[in-house]
DNA sequence: AAGGCAAATGTTTTT
DNA sequence: CATTTGCCTT
């Protein structure tokens, strides 16, 4: 392959991003204006034409997806596979140092990672053993403050001791579960970051080996690192790595879990030596809606300061829709991506963004009312189901019998007499003789210290973990997994829970076997269960499993950062739900909503409809809530407004009735169309009401706006 | 120890 | 409004 391929499509910023030789880059990259695509490219640069050995290579991304997407692209644009060269999450590579070097890391080494679930469980117990008052002090809301200090590097002894009570319980609370995951040799996620960073602080030797290796470091989503990720950067790069930083400051949107956009203007200053690039070409959208996205960000103090622009044409004017409420906005839009579909596009490319998850109820209804496939993304991965994770903490037992968190996960699921009373007995006597739960079952059981029910329930158990892992060296994985879930009784148990819930779980269990089926060890001469296990705690899976059908996709606007459509929707455009009222009190969060409003525009690449709803009702009680801020601060010149007057809340039949007029086969029109009127001109059809002679059309004309004509007298013209 | 009922609670999400 | 959680009863 010669230079110019690599070269080869790029426009001027960008190719100076991807042969940049001073030591530092940071490109400030604009929303799809080709960040990934130049991170690849760089990548491949220094690897043809600078020579640069892959092995020499680190490059991190946020998510286990993007990682696998970079590495396949290099893999395309090279034609070959980039063997030795690092490419994961932040979470990923600090594992893989925490495995390797676990004895300087001070860790067991068959330590185990807590999600956010095991990690609440394991904040409850602690709190629990300490006796506070869970209604005082939410066990969620001290899992929250803990991960909140850790993100910022801090453990509990470098906390300022006093303070008010909240904090001063919060601390105690943040010892008591530092030590307990001490003793059982399990680290949470924001964990496996810190000790990787003190792991190199405190071992030079090894920081330095790794300081020798990766002397080319690439950082996707610069924007979303924390202070314990950019203070693991700097250590990593030391004096004399280059660092090429790619992001975009205007859509940092995860401020809140402790990200910092603040890292990227510290970059030029604690990396010298930098080439700043920007791209600020945008190949995706039409110009009016970068028109709206620049109006909404440029309201935002403190920028580094973009501006897209396009060589597309101006397109279509965005949308607004003003609907009477949410049911009316959910029927409307069913309505248009009816429309949309019928006009022989794809429903794929077509996405509904919302602001909190509880708003896609209603637009399910009037989807699954007007049939219209669609896809939902959020609720619960693969991995973090209650049935997967008990399936899992067996494998975990079996591997480990020692293994506390899955013991006290499953040891009574399904139930086998096993309360919370004897429970209680084992984990004191674990305590008292400083052993797992496990050896202090056993050792109960063969000193029958309890009543002869517990104890021979306890037995049972004991008996069924050590008949499974018996045959652990003899089994295929999936096999394994099949004992798993057939002699532990959890797929018995869940066909017989009644309803859909049970099924469903049952097939999910299922799943599990076939995705055992289908996993590669990474590496083939070590046992396959502790290798799946590790991947399996982090990277919790799709959201989704079913990609066959030709869906319309509905995602809140955080999960469809990254994404683009054809066609987008925004619902709910009102104050009070975005901006979210509870992001009000404090100016920085009004500015993380303003640029998650820029981050929902900038993935519409065609058409953008902005729907609101005069009333809404949210929780049972029906809210007033005026057009969002973001919507005035697009320029009218950009909105058509979709105002329907006089039309109030159709009955329930508009769905069925209306919608069928909708599609223009009875009346010869179709929404959106141009049609001329001999006395108004000319004008864009925005809806139809009723059906046969009588029906009414809603026209918004170019010099007169908007009027609503009896079709059959209007004698209204196609364009 | 398990099932049923009342009360609380409800942005955003990855690892 | 709807779902989950914890408490209480059997």
């Amino acid at each position: 392959m010669d230079v110019t391929s690599i070269l080869h499509n790029l426009n001027a910023p960008q190719e100076q991003a991807v042969t940049s030789d001073k030591q530092h880059l940071l490109v400030l990259a604009g929303a799809g204006s080709g960040k990934t695509r130049v991170l690849v490219h760089r990548i491949a640069w220094k690897i043809q034409v600078d020579n640069v050995s892959p092995y020499g290579i680190l490059a991190v991304t946020f998510t286990n997806k993007a990682a696998r997407e970079m590495r396949e692209r290099i893999d395309e644009l090279l034609g070959m596979s980039l063997r030795g060269m690092w490419v994961g999450t932040f979470h990923g590579l600090a594992h893989r140092l925490l495995k390797s070097h676990w004895r300087d890391a001070k860790l067991p080494e068959n330590f185990q990672i807590l999600d956010s679930d095991d990690q609440l469980r394991m904040v409850k117990r602690v709190m629990r053993s300490m006796d506070l008052d869970e209604q005082r002090w939410p066990p969620k809301q001290a899992q929250w403050w803990i991960n909140g200090q850790k993100d910022e590097g801090l453990r509990s002894a470098h906390i300022q001791e006093g303070g008010d009570l909240y904090l001063a319980t919060m601390l105690r609370i943040y010892r008591g579960y530092e030590e307990t995951c001490e003793r059982l040799g399990v680290i949470d996620f924001a964990e496996l970051l810190l000790r990787a960073l003190e792991l190199w602080k405190h071992n030079p030797s090894v920081l330095e080996h790794y300081q020798q290796r990766f002397k080319h470091i690439l950082v996707d989503e610069f924007q979303d690192t924390n202070a314990v990720q950019y203070a693991w950067l700097r250590l990593l790069a030391g004096k004399v790595s280059a660092v090429t930083a790619v992001g975009d400051d205007d859509q940092s949107i995860y401020g809140w879990r402790g990200a910092k956009v603040e890292n990227i203007l510290s970059y030029e200053r604690d990396f010298p030596d930098t080439e700043t690039v920007k791209l600020e070409q945008n190949y995706r959208s039409t110009s009016n809606i970068l028109l709206a996205a620049n109006a909404v960000i440029a309201k935002n103090a403190g920028r580094l300061g973009k501006n897209l622009w396009t060589d597309a044409g101006e397109g279509e004017a965005i949308a607004l829709y003003s609907a009477f409420n949410e049911h009316d906005e959910a029927r409307y839009i069913a309505d248009r991506l009816h429309s949309w579909s019928n006009e022989g596009n794809r429903r794929e490319d077509a996405a509904i963004l919302y602001r909190s998850n509880a708003q896609s109820r209603v637009l399910e209804a009037a989807l699954l009312q007007a049939e219209i496939p669609y896809r939902i993304y959020g609720g619960q991965r693969f991995y973090e189901r209650l049935e997967i994770k008990n399936a899992l903490s067996y494998l975990r037992l079996m591997l480990n019998c020692h293994d506390d968190v899955a013991f006290e996960r499953v040891v009574n699921v399904p139930p086998r007499g096993i309360g919370e009373r004897t429970l209680e007995l084992v984990r004191e006597l674990a305590r008292d003789n400083v052993t797992s739960l496990w050896s202090a079952a056993v050792a109960m059981v063969t000193e029958k210290r309890m009543a002869a029910r517990a104890t021979n329930a306890i037995a049972a158990f004991i008996e069924l973990v050590n008949e499974m892992s018996g045959q652990l060296d003899e089994l295929p994985l999936a096999e394994q997994a099949d004992n798993a879930i057939q002699h532990s009784g959890l797929i018995s148990m869940h066909r017989r829970e009644k309803g859909e819930r049970g099924q469903a779980r049952v097939e999910n269990l299922e799943e599990l076997v076939g995705a055992c089926r289908n996993f590669e060890a990474e590496d083939r001469d070590l046992p396959v269960l502790p290798q799946f296990l590790d991947q399996v705690a982090l990277d919790a899976g799709d959201r989704q499993a079913d990609e066959d059908q030709d869906a319309v996709q509905l995602m809140t606007l955080h999960s469809a950062k990254g994404l683009e459509f054809p066609l987008v929707f925004i619902a709910g455009m009102e104050e009070n739900l975005f901006p979210h009222k509870r992001s009000l009190d404090e100016s920085g969060q009004l500015e993380e909503e303003r640029r998650l409003a820029y981050v929902g525009i900038t993935r519409a690449m065609e058409k953008l409809y902005l729907t609101f709803a005069e009333t809404r009702s949210i929780y049972g009680t029906e809210s007033f809530n005026s057009v969002s801020r973001f919507v005035r601060d697009i320029p009218k010149e950009v909105i058509e407004e979709v105002r329907i007057q006089n039309t109030i809340a159709r009955p329930t039949s508009y769905a069925a009735g209306a919608m069928r007029s909708d599609q223009g086969d009875e009346t010869g029109f179709q929404l959106g169309q141009q049609v001329n009127h001999n006395v108004y001109g000319e004008g864009v059809i925005l809806n139809f009401e009723g059906n046969g002679p009588r029906a009414r059309v809603h026209v918004s004309f170019e010099d007169v706006g908007t009027k609503i004509l009896i079709l059959a007298s209007a004698n209204l013209a196609a364009v």
